[in-house]
DNA sequence: TGCTAGATGATACACAGTCTCAGGTGGATC
DNA sequence: GATCCACCTGAGACTGTGTATCATCTAGCA
């Protein structure tokens, strides 16, 4: 759950035009606890019934990704999911049940990173952690249910 | 560069059957230094006059990633790749360039996912870490050589 | 208010991956 | 070596995700 203001300020302060089908995305985006799909995003605008083409989504995610207002991640099984969050190089715990995810920042990681290179010889760039699991409420509540 | 036997002996082991794709894509993917694709097997078959069906190969991936002896990764741009493995967890360091990969193994990362679990509360069942950057050769080598 | 660059929706397309199904075949058994 | 059948195959349809194109619309500036 993020502001949905947040998002609409970031598009605006990086030069983007405020339109009504990116605040209805940016509100949407704000409005989820977990991780969502671009699919997930088109089917509740058309669900809450505001008109937004398929191709406005993916280009509105695209965006609220530039200014790293949400994050792009890879999912287990393949296609990507988006998750909204803070400005900063950071990694996301994601519950596979329910989706929520929470955000963990990079100390430790970087250094173990930096060691790697050293050892491998590469020069690292780019690394991604993503950390899948089951979240305190999921844990607490029976199988199956959801 | 991998022992194609050694890939052929994991699925016979598994209980898989030994068919001729099979023993053609395990050929294809022990010649490969860094990741591939499953097109790019499919096209290499191609090119070697092998007839191999896509879904074949999409199979017989699967097959060896059961029983370990490749691993799929998600490249940056969304997607995925494979990479031939020693059946042990482990990271991959690729290459953006080239896409030759090595292996790192888990020791502190594993300590730190622990770690990222107790503090989130979350019970984390499986994590992922993919880096990506420039060989020890290809930083030797001048700007857009390949 | 008018203008224009940038945004939009519709649609076609590309591509990865999955599914189905009829026919083929590896390998166990005799 | 012959037989048999469960498993494997290729072909091709299908699905889902993401991109490209284009005519039309509109936010926001002058």
């Amino acid at each position: 759950m993020t502001d949905p203001l947040a998002l609409v300020n970031a598009l605006d302060d990086a030069g983007y035009r405020l339109t009504a089908p990116r605040r209805s995305v940016a509100e949407i985006v704000a409005g989820r606890a977990g991780h969502f799909t671009a699919a997930e995003i088109a089917a509740e605008a058309r669900a809450r019934g505001i008109h937004v083409g398929r191709a406005t989504v993916f280009r509105t995610l695209d965006a609220l990704e530039r200014v790293e207002a949400v994050e792009r991640i890879d999912i287990p099984g393949g296609g990507h999911a988006y998750v909204a969050c803070e400005p900063a190089h950071h990694h996301h715990v994601v519950c596979s049940r329910c989706g929520r995810s929470v955000e963990v920042e990079d100390g430790r990681l970087a250094a173990l990173v930096r060691s790697i290179g050293r050892r491998t010889g590469y020069r690292i760039d780019e690394h991604r952690l993503e950390l899948y699991g089951l979240c305190t409420a999921c844990q607490a509540a029976p199988e199956g249910s959801r």
